[in-house]
Order: C-alpha cells, then structure tokens, then sequence
DNA sequence: TCTTGGTGCATAGACTTTCTAGGTAATGGG
DNA sequence: CCCATTACCTAGAAAGTCTATGCACCAAGA
C-alpha cells in the first residue's frame, strides 16, 4: 500500500539541487547530500542509492567533473565540480523549476 | 540526447493536480487535461498517455469513481468524481507539495 | 576488546511513472 | 469526401528513485 517510493516529487529535481549545491564550490558526493538535507529541513531525504547515481549520471553528460581527495575527516572521497556545461544546466533548471512550480500552484491553488 | 520525457517534473505531480481539478466537480478525462493545461499556461502539457492510466490508478486506489455519460458535445464520455477518500488525499498532497515546492525553493536561492 | 555508529563510496534489482506511438470511434466543417 | 477534433485506451520503452547490501575506515564507549 505504501508507496515504495518515499519522494516521488523529487523525480528529475535531485539533479538541479545537486548542482545548484555545487554551485558554491567544490564537495564530495557525501557532503552534497547533508549540505541539501541541512537547507531542506525534513522535506528532503536524499538517499545515497539515489545520490550516487545521480552524479555518476551528471558526470557522464559532462555537467560534473569529478576528482579523488581528502574529506574534512581525512577520508577518501570524491569531490564533485560544475563543468561550464553544468552551470548552463543549473541556470536552465532554474527557470524551468520556476516555470513548473509556479504553474502547479496555480493550478492548486483556489477552490 | 532529449530526454524522452519531456515534462520529468511532473512525475508524482499529475496525479495531485486530477485530484485538484476534479475537487470543483465532476469532468471527463479529456476535459480534466485541458483544465489543467488552461490554468497551467504552457509549463504543463497533460499527454493521453499520461492522463488515462493515471485515471485509472487513481480509481484503483479508490481516490475517485467513474461513471459513463455523455459529453458537452454528446458525444461518450467517462466522468470521474473525487471520493471521501479522494479528498483526504488531495488535502495531504497539497500539504506535501507545499513542504516540497518550499523546500527546493529555498535550497535553489541564493548563489 | 568488542561493538556500535558515523563517514564515504558503490551497485543490483524492484518499482513507479511518464512518454511515444499506435489504435478505435463519432462528429462537424470545408 | 476528407480531415481535425473530441474522447477513450494500451503496449512498450525510458528514466529516476528506493531498498538493501556490500566494502572500508575510524572513534567512542560499554
């Protein structure tokens, strides 16, 4: 009965928070997930069976670039960089969020 | 390279806003997409592909009742009508997108 | 010491939903 | 007579998320 998909909502909007978090600056798949969960608050649970695949797929259209390092923990990890072609991306998504989201509440909004 | 699904965003979004628009009265399935699509000016195009097996999913899930009839135009039509239970979930949805919608906002702002 | 929990990455398989692309049928206008 | 519109339906492909699991390391505490 429970949907076996807790966000549903979040279908095609993990890419652009993903990217928008790297727009700051560089981080590691990890650290991208509790830097969305922190400004979220609650609303969003980013799972790592969905964030790794996310970025692995982000990387391969070539909207990430991806390099091994050192966590803040002195940890293996791999630290993720928008590409230019990201940054167009996550401007694109930007406008299309808007556009969506807006056009959703309208269409709820009344009665 | 286009992605196949135009309209990714929507994905878990359709079903709310049937419910939202059925929650002014009872419509057929074609007249449910083009409301949609009226009060959504262009960020949402609602494909019979789409539209159809969600209705029905929805009707599975006891969240709305059919009832055949007949067109403004007289022609066969199948009218769909929300259900208590139907209702319940609208009001939880409209909820969850609000939380959602907010939430990816606020992570999107600034930079 | 042993166990637990957090950090950090990764993948297989199930599940859901959407879209494309067809099809049926009736009507009204050009 | 043809074609666009109305109105429904479905199969199959494509895409994304989730659960569950695994690995490895380290620190803290029982």
């Amino acid at each position: 009965m429970t949907s076996r998909e807790k966000n549903k909502l979040l279908h095609g909007t993990l890419d652009t928070l993903i990217l928008r978090t790297l727009s700051d600056g560089p981080l590691h798949g990890y650290a991208v997930a509790r830097w969305i969960e922190a400004r979220a608050g609650e609303a969003i649970r980013v799972e790592e069976g969905s964030l790794y695949p996310a970025l692995y797929r982000l990387e391969k259209k070539g909207l990430l670039a991806s390099e091994w390092g050192l966590s803040e923990l002195e940890r293996r990890a791999k630290f993720y960089r928008l590409t230019r072609k990201g940054e167009a991306r996550l401007a694109a998504d930007r406008e299309e969020w808007e556009r969506f989201s807006s056009a959703v509440s309208s269409v709820l909004g009344g009665s």
